[in-house]
DNA sequence: TGACTCCATGAGTAAACTTGATGATAAACG
DNA sequence: CGTTTATCATCAAGTTTACTCATGGAGTCA
């Protein structure tokens, strides 16, 4: 019924002063304007502009319907540019959200490295996502996630970055320190440090303290991992934390690293993604990008992929 | 390039699982739909959704052209709905802005008796209008404008409704009440009550006073008329005010009412419109309403039309 | 009045769209 | 494991649509 091509002439036709002039701008005769308006006010059932003022004139329908024009033409446009640029691979749009809270810290280099290279996508980074990311990704309103737990969706494909394990942070003279690894009921007379996010995006709550139903005797949290090592090694409380991000403490004997459980807890990071933007350019190199970071961050920290 | 069609396609596409459903739900055949996605995707460079899965699944391309419909089509919708509302014009819309604060309660029986006759159209009264009305009026974001100062707009109509008297009420024993008429100067002394709004929109600042340079010893405001009346009747200011709102109160002995000039000062309200817009149903009769509501308010008050 | 501008109209044409039939491919089923 | 069923692509043909070209009427300005 309606159509673009009819609010793009309502358009040319307020910018401009007449049919012809109106004509021109789009590159068309006058008499396939007068054509196309004919028609249009015909299914219209109104004229939609006084035809012999200068400049024209609009009726309430040809308002209504310029008002129209002024809220699609711009979407439209936006969005026609976004598909050039997802086809051209070399500008687009990256949004990204993050599962894990610790990976912020191990994130941050890829970015800055990405954002030098391809300076002409449009980076977004949510970490507190109050809907689940990987629907959102499904649907796209994401393009890029990164979780440590892959559901099998159509359409989406997961890479996989690194395995870290999991470790407790204990002050050096802590009693836990000359035990060989930690179990649950240790904590139960600890104060658990952690970051201020939800107990069901922390490993050593899901996958730690609650299969044994432990509780800490107390939790605290700190936005700051510096914060929270400070707080560590003054032995007012332990903390869970990805060895790598425990290494430059653990390393100069500030705080000790213990593992969790007899076996360790680890964890593999996979970067979600639509599978055709595999194809993508900047996709490509972001994803490679975050391994080599992977794997530098890990580097002499431990063997563990 | 991009079309409603596209969109609406697309749209179709998700709602239903396959291409064959999708087209009968556009009462379309499976063909067509197969040639426009294979024509469009040609266009956008890029394939927009997985054919061999069930349900589909779009592409990232795809899938941002979907949001763009998300976005479109209920525009669209809204737009189609009220011009065929427009040119039914038993139902649509009348926002309304009035210049006049006064105006306020002569109005209200006027509006209240159209809601009950055309209960389809959609009514909006806005008083304070930050930005000039009748710019507004022409450009589609009014419908009717309640103005004392009518100009010269193309493709507006100013339909008149009354014209009234201002007059100045002050106390029965106030020393101004032995005069036949009142001079900006015998304002000087004494406190004037108005509407709490800008002065260039109260006609005693802008057509008597400023005029011949005289400001009050003091304004004071009020909301309510008859919180005005008791100040002027209690001897603590004078106002102006129409003289069929004064009547009330004049008629009663309450209050005097004194005209301001020797000639007195007059004005004519004018309900300004779209041209276009005197043909709808609705329009015509809220106009006449308007009328005969000021005829019977100004009944027995006044001669003045 | 004549030149000019603007818009409307009718006819012709090229393109786009649709249709129905047919074929290829892949999943579902006995 | 072949058969059935469903889905999508392709083809040829008919139809519609949207444009251009050519022409004419109406209004405007010297």
């Amino acid at each position: 019924m309606l159509e673009i091509r009819h609010l793009k002439t309502l358009h040319a036709l307020r910018e401009s002063d007449s049919l012809v002039e109106a004509a021109e701008r789009l590159h068309l005769t006058q008499s396939a304007l007068s054509h196309q308006f004919k028609e249009l006010e015909e299914r219209m059932g109104m004229p939609l502009f006084v035809r012999k003022t200068k400049p024209v004139r609009f009726t309430s329908g040809g308002l209504r319907l310029l008002q129209l024009a002024d809220a699609m033409l711009p979407l439209m446009r936006a969005a026609e540019r976004d598909i050039t640029r997802l086809v051209g691979g070399t500008a687009g749009r990256l949004h990204m959200a993050i599962e894990c809270h610790s990976c912020f810290q191990w994130l941050m280099p890829t970015i800055d490295q990405f954002r030098d290279a391809w300076p002409e996508v449009e980076l977004d980074l949510a970490s507190g996502f109050a809907f689940a990311p990987l629907p959102a990704l499904a649907r796209g309103d994401l393009d890029l996630v990164v979780t440590s737990d892959p559901q099998e969706i159509a359409g989406l494909t997961y890479v996989p970055l690194f395995t870290y394990e999991a470790m407790l942070a204990v002050a050096n003279q802590h009693p836990l320190a000359s035990k060989p690894f930690i179990v649950p009921e240790d904590l139960s007379t600890e104060i658990l440090i952690t970051y201020p996010v939800e107990r069901d995006r922390l490993d050593i709550f899901t996958r730690f303290l609650e299969p044994a139903d432990v509780e800490p005797a107390h939790v605290r949290t700190s936005e700051l991992t510096v914060m929270m090592m400070q707080l560590v090694a003054s032995g007012r409380g332990v903390c869970g934390m990805p060895h790598w991000a425990l290494h430059e403490y653990s390393s100069r004997g500030y705080v000790q690293a213990k593992r969790l459980g007899e076996k360790g807890l680890f964890a593999t990071l996979y970067a979600a993604v639509r599978t055709d933007m595999l194809d993508v350019p900047y996709m490509r190199d972001f994803l490679l990008t975050a391994k080599d970071t992977s794997f530098s961050t890990l580097d002499g920290v431990s063997a563990v992929r």
